[in-house]
DNA sequence: ATGAAAGCGCTAACAT
DNA sequence: ATGTTAGCGCTTTCAT
């Protein structure tokens, strides 16, 4: 490929010239102008970005942190992420960790070596002190609550949504319910879901709770689980639509009715929600990851909530 | 940020040697490389990549053109893609395109600027007469079948998948059977579906076929269309699961029964379809994804076909 | 084994 | 308005 230099000669002018028609800058006479243009034709020239992202420092590109590539909620927020991009005219890099805490760090080195001006967290491996030391190198927005100064963030009521459920199952009479999550006690949202479980029904029995749970394979065997015991809880809150959808199948096929036997809620208004009629929370995960695209590229360290909504349909009574 | 300079000077070396170091040359003494380890730890230095990729010409960085995101299909590829990535040690950029040519070009384009060591294209928006060029910037690697010299593919053979299909309906005495696709006779799947149907089953009818279906509400519009003739269908073959997931819906809902008065087939073998025991074709998109990006990243232009698998579910009788 | 120096392709401050 | 030039941070001959 042509370089500056080569359009500069052939336009004959200078290479700032040549630069100048390139950024678009005022003081730039039509003939000259109109040379450069020709030279950039007839060579089809275009300028290397590495280059231009060397001498700025900035790259307009931010990488998304994502433990899982194919899960409902995560896929729900990188799509609204991309969908954002595509309008504030910013490149997505994706950046798969399954949890693995050396490559979370490796990605956020991404900041250090300038491939990335930001990066969103969607769900983190490391501690938030091995991760804040990056914010100095770059934009570093998440996908849930924190105080941290360095660090903005689009984020849930996760607390709030489930405790909203919760009260609203005991409300209907429901006093032994059994909730589904995804990856034990070092989540957060575990540890939301526990603690508004405790707030509204008490103590969390082994027996009313199962973790692991993210597929429809899953919310089957969770369901298996749940109705093993002599007494069988009377409503289940799954971490996800697809998990409830194992759990709805699997209660139908032991013989039970839905809602009356048992209640289900899910998570995420996936369209398999839709079919089920699942009461479904939805925590908006697209809003969130929109809102994390418009954070990072600004640099801003707001803390955004971005609201949840109950849809009510007839699994839930 | 420190920078090789800064090193070569805090270890007392010059700066070839910091980068001989760095990239793990030999010929640097023991004695040398421990001093400018220890200034790399003591300013805690990493190169700025771009300086790295500028001089080196490449990026170990692939892009993925994608039309939409959180569209089962590409989601799958993508997946895919990101998979491999991993292990490839390559890094992913999501270049979404809605379809829209100019902005394909756009992202073509990373290839010349030297963002991009290669390029996936899932589907596309232009016609390959100016996509070709591109080659010669960087690989590109597209996912359905092309004889084009310059460019490789991992593709599935929807010809053979949809006559088989087709030819299964025929067999279990369909003679009256609808189908929908996604996206007009520009794309390629529509046409080798129709294709297909022509060739088993002769004439395509408007009232037998159904285009822009996407989602689970598009196969509930799909199925009052199709049923709405004095004559219906008795099988529909749908583009995608959750489109053959509101068909399903939609039958049951006006007192249907399924396969019995309709048989439903969908694509794709999504969970929802496992849910709802819906007949499928499996085109294993991930594997076509996983498969893409060992191509591009290798430089290859094989014509590597990914085998489908049609999962009997009750749906089809 | 090590260093000096010439780029990679571009931008921008400075000079004219 | 336009050109000269000094970098951005790194790799890689080419000497020694």
């Amino acid at each position: 490929m042509a370089n500056i230099h080569e359009i500069a000669r052939r336009a004959g002018v200078s290479v700032s010239t040549v630069s100048r028609v390139l950024n678009q800058h005022p003081y730039v006479s039509a003939e000259k102008r109109a040379a450069v243009q020709r030279a950039i034709d007839e060579l089809d020239y275009t300028p290397n970005r590495n280059a231009v992202d060397l001498i700025r420092g900035r790259t307009r590109s931010i990488g998304v942190i994502i433990p899982y590539n194919n899960n409902p909620a995560f896929d729900r927020m990188l799509s609204g992420v991309l969908n954002k991009s595509v309008e504030e005219d910013y490149t997505v890099t994706v950046l798969p960790t399954r949890y693995d805490p050396e490559k979370e760090l490796e990605y956020l080195t991404m900041l250090k070596t300038k491939l990335l001006d930001g990066i969103i967290i969607t769900s983190r491996a490391n501690d938030w002190s091995s991760i804040v030391p990056f914010a100095g190198y770059g934009h570093i927005v998440a996908c849930e609550y924190t105080e941290l100064e360095d660090i903005g963030c689009a984020y849930i009521d996760r607390y709030a949504a489930t405790l909203e459920v919760f009260s609203f199952l005991k409300s209907m009479g429901h006093a032994d319910v059994a909730f589904t999550t995804a990856r034990g006690e070092t989540s957060i949202s575990t540890r939301l879901t526990m603690q508004a479980y405790r707030d509204v029904f008490g103590e969390v029995r082994p027996c009313r709770c199962l973790d692991g749970c993210t597929t429809l394979k899953d919310g089957m065997d969770a369901a298996r689980h749940f109705l093993e015991g002599k007494v069988r809880p009377t409503a289940v809150y799954a971490n996800g639509d697809d998990v409830a959808a194992g759990i709805h199948q699997f209660v139908l096929s032991a013989g039970l009715r839905i809602p009356d036997d048992i209640a289900i809620i899910g998570q995420e208004n996936q369209p398999i929600g839709q079919v089920l009629q699942l009461t479904t929370v939805d925590h908006q995960l697209f809003r969130a990851g929109e809102e994390a695209l418009r954070l990072v590229t600004r640099g801003s360290r707001d803390k955004v909530q971005i609201p949840y909504r109950i849809i009510y349909r007839s699994s839930s009574g």
